[in-house]
DNA sequence: ACAAAAGTGTTTGGTATACACCCATGT
DNA sequence: ACATGGGTGTATACCAAACACTTTTGT
């Protein structure tokens, strides 16, 4: 009753209930042409060996942010990644060891490849969000509001180039659209789209890779995207 | 390192920090035509009398969203009320007493008038989002946040008609939602979509009191909007 | 009669969509 | 020469926005 309005109230702590925190990150990528989440095996049990998110406990010097960032430089070697947070999931069971409250981040991972040698330690893997085992805990329901927060996302504001090697060709982006957005774009009106909105700027490199022609080369422009400020895929 | 994959191991969680959760309810409601936030002076240190948004401890047996929906319940004697989670909190100095980390969630109030006695009780009183008082916590993020939440959600789904009473007028479905987008709205442009989209029923019934001529009153009706499934204002 | 809010259609501009052919190059 | 992916404009449909007057009725 009365304790509805406790919160703040110093000596009226420690009559509450007490939980680990945790975070989970969903880490998202381009990864042989599909979007892709990084699962690895689980080193305990329950569940041992069984392909997870990756987590982590909140420290009591930590934000929930730098937790989210630490969980994703532990196994990936990287910071400067764009993380967003997805949600907190306090179903009772979630857990079955104990009741852990859980915050869900997803991260864009770029496809540069540069992963760190860590995500071989982990044995981790790509597994395209098309192709997911049964995974445990409530882990397929993160994914899930992940996507949705993605696409919600994406849909309004250019973070999908996140997902991009710095340098990326026109075909790449689109390829990235259709695989986040789950349908196929229309070539000529996406490129018009992005050019349009001077979110992207050419660079003299040609990607000799994958095609005979060669494909023109672009970098991300987050300022001359910033003076537009409009995005609408 | 290796802790990063303790989750749900067993024994591994009592070397883990804990952590009180609360909740924090952010309740939205048409009031005196304004979009306004409920809010209630403290009643423990620190901040005592400082008004403040409703929370209340997460009990081990009780979902965040069971927690959120009882903080709600004791305050109001609602229930049955559209919530939503709008996101976990954890700053290290969210809360002065002790580390605490908290969801916060929003709650859309029918402008019934309804609401139980214990509103009284508690000195809660409806606030304009445009003239909120100085906040203590990081409440004002966390109402920053449900307010970009409520936006983009009444954007894409007729969620705003939680906020009117069961029966409503159009002039006052337009008022409320040129109160959430913080804009004006043509009002012919309006009612047609309101309209087209068949989310809305007419009923006989006739509001006389904002006008001489009289109003035809209309219900919201959840079930044909789910046919056509488009909504955009 | 008049004040005050309710109600009602059409025009216009912009944006999203659909659509098909030529280009450059390595083999 | 040909196979492969890269690159380019236009016409149309739809939707959002702008806009002003008539209706009803209590006083």
């Amino acid at each position: 009753m009365d304790e509805t309005f406790d919160l703040g109230a110093g000596s009226y702590y420690s009559v509450h209930d007490r939980y680990p925190v945790s975070v989970d990150c969903i880490l998202f990528s381009l990864h042989g042409g599909e979007l892709s989440v990084l699962l690895a095996p689980r080193k305990f049990e329950p569940h041992r060996g069984v392909p997870s998110l990756m987590g982590g406990f909140v420290k009591h010097d930590e934000t929930l942010d730098e937790a989210a960032a630490r969980v994703l430089w532990e196994l990936t070697g990287l910071d400067d990644v764009y993380m967003e947070q997805v949600g907190a999931f306090g179903a009772l069971d979630r857990d079955p060891g104990e009741r852990v409250i859980s915050v869900a981040y997803f991260a864009l991972i770029k496809s540069d490849g540069v992963i760190d040698a860590r995500v071989g330690k982990y044995d981790a893997e790509w597994v395209s969000v098309g192709r997911l085992p049964e995974l445990k805990f409530d882990h397929p329901l993160m994914i899930e509001r992940a996507l949705d927060a993605l696409h919600r996302k994406v849909a309004r504001e250019p973070v999908a180039f996140n997902l991009l090697p710095e340098l990326f060709t026109l075909t790449q982006a689109q390829m990235l659209y259709e695989r986040i957005l789950g349908r196929s774009v229309d070539k000529r009106n996406f490129r018009r789209q992005l050019l349009d909105n001077k979110c992207i700027e050419l660079t003299d490199k040609i990607d000799k890779l994958n095609s005979r022609r060669g494909a023109a080369m672009y970098r991300f422009n987050r300022e001359s995207y910033k003076e537009t400020l409009k995005f609408k895929i």
